[in-house]
DNA sequence: TTGTAAGCGTTATCAA
DNA sequence: TTGATAACGCTTACAA
């Protein structure tokens, strides 16, 4: 049986209360008195018990990160920063994992675990804005990605739009005309609705025809999911020059499917993707992507959920950040040693 | 405000106490009472606070996994594992990264977070058995992987000598002479120590010589260490005709390396890995790996971790069980339509 | 600057 | 089968 405060106190010959004060770095205190303290501490190996300060004070120090899996990339790697900023305030992060799945989706927000936490990070999949009312009923929320609930809980956003006109623009200026847009196609996701529509908007510009044999459906965003995609457009004959994964994690299966099938990369078709993650690194060829400031998007996740914790009546609108992003040029759309053909 | 228990019971005519029962499904129950206690649920929107339960209970129903970081494949994907098997026991998992550092280490298994768990899966990095003392005091802990630990609390193996004669074996079957030993080296954690002699062990039941050129050092075991560590060696001049990656990150980066230098996977080198993670699947050529049962690992380390916290008292030795393996066969070390000249 | 005492919402003891 | 009541260990008015 561990030593409580009132033991710390006894034998400090304090009270509670100036136990307490000293745990929650209240001031004034005799250079004395805190000495005692510490001492009587050492003495009896005391640590604060946690789950009592929660309990007294409404609140426990944690917040959960909901992300639909943690074997892909992009999540682990979100999940490690998220994690790490947080603990510079002092926070513990809960990672609840959804596997994109409606349901899951809803337990992590409002189940058993929503009194075990202060806030959360949400990255949706699966849950719409006909799910607003069940969002959380004002849990503290920054939601990761999706624009779909905007106005009725914080966003870090991703300019998706203009990250895959961004893109696709890149591909035609390498000079590739038949663009395979992966992970695009019905039902989608708002997110791929929107890489869609940036992409076609790219195509548009360069006065090309947006071809719909060229817009792919994947059942989700894996790398089997896109190897699978880009399998089957081979299969059918579809002839493209290039692919627009919308995610790294297809572009990575679509590539692979590719030199499997002895084309090379970007000999014959230029691969490029979304999220910069440390796969696209080392993928042979390594793979351009685009890099959506996941650094920036955790921190700023976490900031922004910090002051909706502490100012829960801040009524006035919710926030909508929007990371930066950038082009990152490798080698699956400009070999090594080309001269970049770029205007 | 939410609902408390009060509440319920004052709404449905009963004590507390009965409400209590019912939510820790104590059996004995008039049916008229049940439904009266749901009713009084639902209507108010009652939930259980886990808070408080765990105030009064002394513990937490979390436990927490300590591994080096999730933006690796391997724990990431062991992560995945280890929550879904803790759900099915009714537990939540609090997901610690340490980066491998020592004092993060002590710190996940004796900080701060200490008192908001019941017990932790523990892959430790940086601690050796001259932390044994600090090993969490009392804390139920099963220890993955390292065995430097064995008979100071439960653990769960890799047999790492084992797979590591399998996997230079597989080398050898296939006419390798010259095996790069890619994660040896001082000072080298334990396991790599195991994984170094069942190479050597291999290579001297072939009739093989060691040559300490072959065995090599790396800073860390991630893509970026594997791939510079290879790249020493080539510019070395030192020859080799496969790479043994003490895990898949390593195998990956050399991989990724040699086809970087024009060299061809598995005609020149052949490359084999540990883990079965994800991204050997995905890497091209597919890269050979041991896959060392990531899901019994994870299955068998919940079950003995909730034995444990059950009964702490069982102070007649702690169990060690070895996970099972098993050589996955891919291109790096035989490529596709090339018969098998295994005898 | 420090002390007293009343909760926070459960569960456990014991009795009925 | 159910009820009254005392903890669990901390924080926080309020008092001194």
């Amino acid at each position: 049986m561990p030593a409580t405060m009132h033991d710390v106190a006894a034998l400090a010959r304090v009270s509670v209360k100036t136990v307490s004060n000293y745990f929650n770095g209240y001031p004034y205190m005799r250079a004395e008195t805190r000495a005692r303290i510490e001492r009587a501490v050492d003495e009896l190996g005391y640590r604060l018990n946690v789950t009592a300060r929660s309990l007294r004070r409404g609140s426990t120090g944690m917040i959960s990160l909901i992300v639909p899996e943690l074997d892909q990339a992009y999540f682990a790697e979100l999940a490690q920063e998220v994690i790490d900023v947080a603990a510079t305030f002092g926070l513990t992060v809960l990672v609840e994992t959804t596997s994109g799945d409606r349901d899951r989706e809803l337990e992590a927000l409002s189940g058993l675990h929503r009194q075990l936490i202060d806030g959360a990070i949400f990255d949706p999949l699966a849950l719409g804005p006909s799910d607003a009312p069940q969002l959380g009923g004002g849990l503290p929320l920054v939601i990761l990605g999706e624009r779909q609930f905007e106005g009725l809980a914080d966003h870090v956003l991703i300019a998706d739009e203009e990250v895959a006109h961004r893109a696709v623009s890149h591909l035609v200026e390498i000079g590739r005309r038949r663009i395979l847009l992966l992970g695009a196609g019905s039902p989608g996701t708002h997110t791929a609705i929107l890489r869609r529509r940036g992409s076609e908007a790219a195509l548009a510009e360069a006065g090309l025809p947006v071809d719909g044999d060229l817009v792919v459906s994947t059942d989700g965003w894996t790398r089997d999911a896109g190897a699978a995609a880009t399998a089957r457009a081979l299969d059918d004959g579809r002839r493209f020059d290039a692919v627009f994964g919308f995610n790294d994690a297809l572009a990575l299966g679509a590539q692979w499917v590719l030199l499997e099938r002895g084309l090379a990369v970007p000999g014959d078709v230029a691969v490029i993707g979304v999220d910069d993650t440390r796969d696209a690194r080392f993928a042979h060829p390594t793979l351009t992507t685009m890099s959506p400031g996941r650094a920036q998007i955790a921190r700023r996740a976490v900031e922004l959920l910090v002051s909706r914790i502490r100012e829960p009546e801040t009524e006035n609108g919710f926030a909508s950040v929007t990371a930066d992003f950038e082009l990152i040029v490798r080698d699956s759309t400009v070999a090594p040693g080309t001269l970049n053909s770029t205007p």
